[in-house]
RNA sequence: GCCCCCAUCGUCUAGCGGCCCAGGACGAAGCCCUCUCAAGGCUUAAACAGGGGUUCGAGUCCCCUUGGGGGCACCA
């Protein structure tokens, strides 16, 4: 594939939260600019006020941050080809359609949206393909000028070829031929005036020097339009990739709100920002999504830079995907474990204290290695390690009791490991476990049923990291003092 | 209804006419390791949607069927 140096654009509408979808087409965009030495723009499209979300972009901006993806141009950052909100580009596009109407391409149309949505019903009860009527098309353009200075509402529409084809290449899915009589004379600018996302992105695109277009499947069905338009301005077209959705987990339809938020309960979501809150960290979540869609032969784990080595337009496939849950877990956890130990443990740190907890950098580092791959997801450290940050632990009667013993047997065996580790002179791990390993041999007992009573009494739970590291870091003190308070709960 | 796209293990995918009795990963099952839970190692089960062509030869090319998805706005 070639080398040269491509100028691609990520393009979301500030409508909503930024989601797996646009922040897979953000990433192949970031990857593709990355491999080639290219640039990579952020530009929003915000034609739509009736949609406009507060603070959406800022999410998308936000989220493309925490990931990663850094682009070199953009709205809140500035660049050559700005400005970068498609509303602040007003006088482009105006300029633009202009020039369209001035070589026929396209013409003012003074239809109501109401005549409009009536000519509508009416197709439909006939049973016929809803189209526009084009009774505006053959308006001189001298009556047209005399109405349009008058103050008359009107838009612009796309003298589409009502006869013949229209061939659109995409890169991954060859040659895509319409019939033009499918085709309607697309509105370009709205009756305020503004542009639709037709016009908007391609004279954008064309602007901005974009060489490769990535976008959704949703597309699709007026790539063609799109391509006439270009051809009608004369302009050299992009690389047009149109990526699939996501399906959900079942891989039947598109993901629901509803579906949306069951997997939020089970701690999954298809939004960015929920994915940071649940404790999944970039790496995985971008190595996750990056291969649903771009298959990769083997060595799927990769970070951000070696994707952008690897990476090829001629690698990704056309066929949407299902999401897949428990793989995002596995690459997860897999990228924490690949973490170095204090890049962890800094990572860990917030949630630690989010949980009211007293943390100290001393024993931070020295729990991260002991947690570190029992971790799914950054909140788990949680589970495993919050009772080296607290003074005491509460372990319950009956999970002190070790499986076919009873209360007064494991009392006497919590006693007698006190003794024990009370004779050392200090209770790391080389000194506390030989001694120990040599009592479960006297008693006859499995070594996890008296390491069990232990671990309980010792950590407050019946799963936790390996005991002895753990005694080692909790100290002597407080191990002498949880392990007399379980035999006191025993023998009450 | 009309138009367009897609189709390899349950899931994500490799495969771009012979290298494939189809490879990897997640998940599943079993074994090993083991103080719990993990992690790790080894092993197993698991797929070319169906039918026609083209070709000496098809998962790979063409057509049809079926299934799935997307679109048919002064929304993106």
């Amino acid at each position: 594939m070639t080398a040269k140096p491509v100028r691609v654009r990520f393009a979301p509408s500030p409508t909503g939260h930024l989601h797996l979808g646009g922040a897979r087409t953000a990433l192949y965009n970031y990857l593709l600019a990355k491999k080639t030495g290219g640039k990579f723009i952020l530009r929003i499209e915000d034609t739509d006020q009736k949609r406009y979300v507060e603070g959406a972009e800022q999410e998308i901006i936000d989220g493309l941050r925490w990931l990663g993806i850094t682009y070199d141009e953009g709205p809140d950052i500035g660049g050559p080809f700005g400005p970068y909100r498609q509303t602040e580009r007003r006088e482009i596009y105006q300029t633009h359609a202009k020039s369209l109407v001035d070589k026929g391409a396209a013409y003012p149309c003074f239809c109501s949206a109401e005549r409009l949505e009536k000519v509508r019903q009416e197709q439909q009860k006939r049973k016929e393909t809803p189209h526009y009527d084009g009774i505006c098309r053959n308006i001189a353009p001298e009556e047209a000028a005399r109405r349009i200075a008058a103050g008359e509402k009107h838009v612009i529409r796309l003298r589409m070829p009502q006869e013949g084809t229209t061939t659109a290449h995409d890169h991954i899915r060859g040659d895509i031929t319409v019939d033009n009589k499918n085709f309607d004379d697309a509105i370009l600018v709205k009756t305020d005036g503004l542009p639709t996302y037709h016009f908007a992105a391609m004279v954008d695109d064309h602007e901005m020097q974009i060489t490769h277009v990535f976008r959704g499947v949703e597309w699709l069905s007026t790539f063609p339009l799109h391509v006439n338009m270009v051809r009608a301005f004369g302009w050299e077209e992009p690389v047009w990739i149109h990526l699939s959705i996501f399906l959900k987990p079942t891989g039947k339809g598109k993901m629901s709100k509803r579906e949306a938020t069951d997997a939020l309960k089970d701690g999954h979501s298809i939004f960015v920002k929920d994915l940071k809150d649940l404790g999944f960290i970039p790496e995985g979540v971008n190595n996750w999504y990056a291969l649903m869609g771009w298959g990769v032969a083997e060595d799927e784990v990769m970070a951000l830079d070696q994707m952008a080595q690897r990476f090829s337009i001629d690698h990704l496939t056309p066929s949407p995907a299902a999401i897949n849950f428990q793989k995002l877990d596995h690459f997860n956890g897999t990228h924490i474990r690949l973490l170095p130990t204090a890049e962890l443990a800094r990572r860990l740190k917030p949630y630690f204290r989010a949980d009211g907890l007293a943390v100290d950098d001393d024993t931070l580092l020295k729990i991260t290695p002991l947690i570190r791959e029992r971790l799914v997801t950054l909140d788990d450290c949680l589970a495993f390690g919050a009772f080296f940050f607290k003074e005491t632990v509460q372990p319950t009667r009956e999970d002190l009791i070790a499986k076919d013993l009873d209360a007064a047997q494991s009392a006497a065996i919590a006693r007698r490991a006190y003794q024990i580790l009370e004779a050392q002179p200090d209770i790391s791990h080389a000194r506390s476990e030989a001694p120990m390993r040599a009592y479960v041999e006297e008693t006859g007992l499995s070594p996890n049923q008296v390491f069990g009573i232990i671990r309980v009494a010792v950590t407050g739970q019946k799963v936790s990291p390996p005991l002895f590291e753990s005694m080692e870091v909790i100290g002597r003190e407080k191990v002498l003092e949880r392990l007399k308070k379980a035999a006191e709960i025993l023998e009450n």
